[in-house]
DNA sequence: AGGTATTCACATGAAACTATTCTCTGAGTTAGG
DNA sequence: TAACTCAGAGAATAGTTTCATGTGAATACCTGT
């Protein structure tokens, strides 16, 4: 048994990869140049530049949906300018922090306790008052005169959580500090975003606004073939790959980040079927992968009464085509009984519910059916393939059966 | 028939509560001098 | 007397409950012909 363990990595180590280097289609690779974001980062550029001469900048929002490359494009920007800023001596100093990573930076303690790490200094996790936190902020702020620039990715899903109230701290900082300056560059996904915030927030935030468009069918292709070709040895894509690819990202509002994880995992999908080629078979699969991963990823991770409620839906899906709220929650009281968990009020049912439809898991809408009441009409549009695996998940982490 | 008023079955929002996790503080305890 | 321990106070957070209010259109109920 260990022998045939030995040999396996063996003969791993010695077959050739299909990839040169797989890093190039990670998230977290850096490109030379990017490509078809000239113009924005040429402007986002402009707006900066003041920085390296100790002045502060405007704030800047930028907009744009995802896989539209405002991250790697800002990315670029702070990468180029702390190289000048240190070759010249220049108290500059950036932070580039993502909201969004849960438990890292989703709240407003959590997001100043980061911002802290980044400056070098350690914070209890909790137990603190925020406003002492705050203040270690700007003390660490303050402690040198030097310009900070603050890239806040996803900010709209730290707005959605916990208000608009930080910001507006964040903007106000400036007139305390002493001997600092702060800019503060947002990013958003969400392009509506700023109409439902506190206008002071909003003038003092968006003083500048850049918009990077989503990517077409063609300028997704040649992204695809530029990373490809540093990502694959030569003729390991098969015609048409790359193609099919962008067209499908491009069907999904032109997102590149995407694109570029579908080609990564088909290469994936193909080396470990021992293939020494990556054709469109792989790419399908790898699309169905994909969604199906996600899916279970999400499930996974959420607690036994946000899977009940999963649970139950699965258990209602295969005699109907489309079902409510009620019949859910009744479902759902069933299993808890069953199961002997506490029952969750409907309130709460209802949220699960719309959480489920943003995972994408279920297809809610919201119906009248006149004197019969309002309800969500719900239907799980899920392939057969993923259920199957979902059912298995779920009784195992709920213990059933 | 045509118009309007009701009414259902939830949706949606806000606030408040609960359990858990964590820090900090200071009293009490211990061990060594 | 210094070092250690440990309970209790105070905070933040996730998940939830409670209370309140909103809502779209199929029906019930009128009205006048």
């Amino acid at each position: 048994m260990v022998m045939e363990i030995h040999n396996f990595f063996e003969s791993y180590l010695k077959q050739d990869s299909i990839f040169l280097d797989k890093a190039v289609l990670t998230s977290t690779y850096m490109p030379e140049n990017i490509i078809y974001r000239e113009e924005q980062i040429q402007e986002v550029a402009n707006i900066l530049a003041p920085a390296l001469r100790v002045e502060k900048p405007s704030n800047v929002f930028i907009y744009g949906k995802t896989g539209t490359g405002k991250t790697i494009s800002i990315k670029y920007i702070l990468r180029s300018m702390s190289v000048i800023a240190e070759k010249n001596n220049i108290p500059l100093r950036s932070l580039y922090i993502n909201c969004k990573l849960k438990r890292v930076a989703d709240t407003e303690y959590r997001l100043l306790a980061r911002l802290i790490h980044e400056l070098g200094k350690e914070v209890p996790p909790t137990g603190l008052p925020t406003d002492e936190i705050y203040s270690t902020f700007y003390s660490l702020l303050d402690s040198q005169r030097q310009l900070v620039l603050l890239v806040l990715d996803e900010i709209d899903q730290v707005t959605k959580k916990i208000g608009d109230e930080m910001l507006y701290n964040l903007t106000r900082i400036n007139s305390e500090l002493k001997q600092s300056q702060i800019c503060i560059v947002g990013i958003s996904n969400n392009l509506i975003f700023s109409e439902n915030l506190d206008p002071r927030v909003k003038s003092s935030l968006s003083e500048e606004e850049i918009i990077f468009p989503p990517y077409n069918a063609i300028q997704i292709k040649d992204i695809l073939e530029k990373r490809a070709a540093g990502a694959f040895h030569e003729k390991v894509i098969q015609a048409g790959v790359v193609e099919k690819c962008a067209a499908y990202a491009a069907r999904e509002h032109g997102d590149a980040r995407r694109a570029i994880d579908l080609l990564r995992i088909a290469g994936e999908l193909a080396e470990r079927s021992g293939s020494k080629i990556v054709d469109i078979s792989h790419l399908d699969e790898a699309e169905k992968k994909v969604e199906s991963d996600k899916i279970l990823h999400a499930t996974k991770h959420q607690p036994k009464q946000f899977q009940s409620v999963l649970y139950g839906i699965l258990l209602i899906s295969p005699q109907r085509r489309s079902f409510f709220t009620g019949e859910v929650y009744e479902m759902y009281k069933k299993i808890c009984l069953r199961q002997k968990f506490n029952v969750l009020t409907q309130r709460r049912i209802s949220d699960i519910l719309a959480e489920l439809d943003m995972l994408g898991i279920i297809n809610a809408k919201i119906i009248s059916k006149g004197r019969y009441g309002r309800t969500r009409e719900i239907f799980l549009s899920l392939d057969e393939n993923i259920i199957i695996k979902l059912k298995e998940l779920l009784e195992k982490a709920l213990q059933i059966k």
